[in-house]
DNA sequence: ATAACTCCATACAGAACTGTATGGAAATTT
DNA sequence: AAATTTCCATACAGTTCTGTATGGAGTTAT
């Protein structure tokens, strides 16, 4: 009875198969594998393997961009998001941010969505440093610097050097607000 | 006469390959399509694939690691070597180490040999941080937030966020110097 | 109960590779 | 010039995938 498998059990174990093995788990007969079943199921639920990545690419984004930006706002006041935000990007697993990226350099459509979740975040930061009496051109610069580094770290392969210490992120977040 | 292909032939159009097309053009079948030529010469050259991914890994270490280390210590004087190595950094062309790092997504051999090369970089960068009265802790947090912006740089899709203003660099350094 | 529908297994043809084995042409040595 | 070595082409078997076609078991509607 509830051994028969739906769309949404398909998308979910296609992001868990994306963060444990990457773009190359991303296929109808490496997934139907991992689950127990035949390929039979998969173009059941699927037209095709471009049609399972168009709807694995649209589950990403719904349940995770905006998402952040949302609670951000709804939780912390004005003054703090910027460090709060930090925070946060530093603490959260960056497991299937990093595959999606990774999926993104083969997948062009991958990498459109991409783009555009970089576009939002970076205007999101220029407005929490604009907030202040910050020109726009310089907060545009350092923007994209938290942002690179914000990318960058999960590109570093020794997790030692993906820490920083709690007086670092006080001493940057003051250094970047002038 | 100059129809034939030697091993150096090989490695270097296998570079250009894994920069134009990514890992996935790393095989015999299609560099071999590249190049003109059957897989028999391939088969020639190299034992395997693995030999062949081997040898192009080596050839790209003796060819950029270090290098840069030595030419800045070689051209620059101690004071002003942050700000070229950044300049550089910034004015050099990503797309050889962002395939590299593509590649070692799932390549574990190539992870290895990356990590190294990450260890390297962000020492020197300590020292460079250090060389002033700078605590050590301090220097390393510094220089792990420089390395990543570099790396994040690399990712960012839209080439207008992969800049920033001369001003934006100049106190970047000044910023980090503290 | 019968019919229809939902979900999956199996079998088939075909594409894109790997690696091996063999033979042949061109270049180099003796 | 003959013999050897170097380099490449071709043909074969095997692996890992894709997509399609067909049929069958379990579930739900009539």
């Amino acid at each position: 009875m509830t051994d028969r498998l739906s769309r949404q059990d398909w998308l979910k174990n296609g992001l868990q198969a994306l963060v444990a093995d990457g773009p190359r788990a991303l296929k109808a007969d490496v997934l139907a594998k991992r689950m127990g079943v035949s390929r039979g199921s998969f173009y059941w639920h699927f037209e095709n393997l471009a049609d399972f990545h168009a709807a694995l690419l649209a589950h990403w984004q719904a349940t995770s961009t905006q998402a952040v930006i949302e609670d951000l706002t709804a939780d912390v006041k004005q003054t703090e998001r910027l460090t709060v935000l930090i925070q946060r990007a530093l603490s959260a697993e960056p497991a299937l941010e990093r595959a999606m990226r990774l999926w993104a350099a083969e997948a062009p459509d991958v990498a459109r969505a991409l783009a555009q979740v970089d576009e939002t975040r970076i205007a999101y930061l220029v407005s929490l440093l604009a907030a202040g009496q910050m020109p726009r051109a310089k907060a545009t610069d350092r923007a994209r610097l938290i942002y690179w580094a914000y990318l960058g770290r999960m590109d570093v392969a020794s997790p030692e050097h993906r820490h920083v210490s709690e007086d670092g992120i006080a001493q940057l977040v003051l250094a970047l607000q002038d």
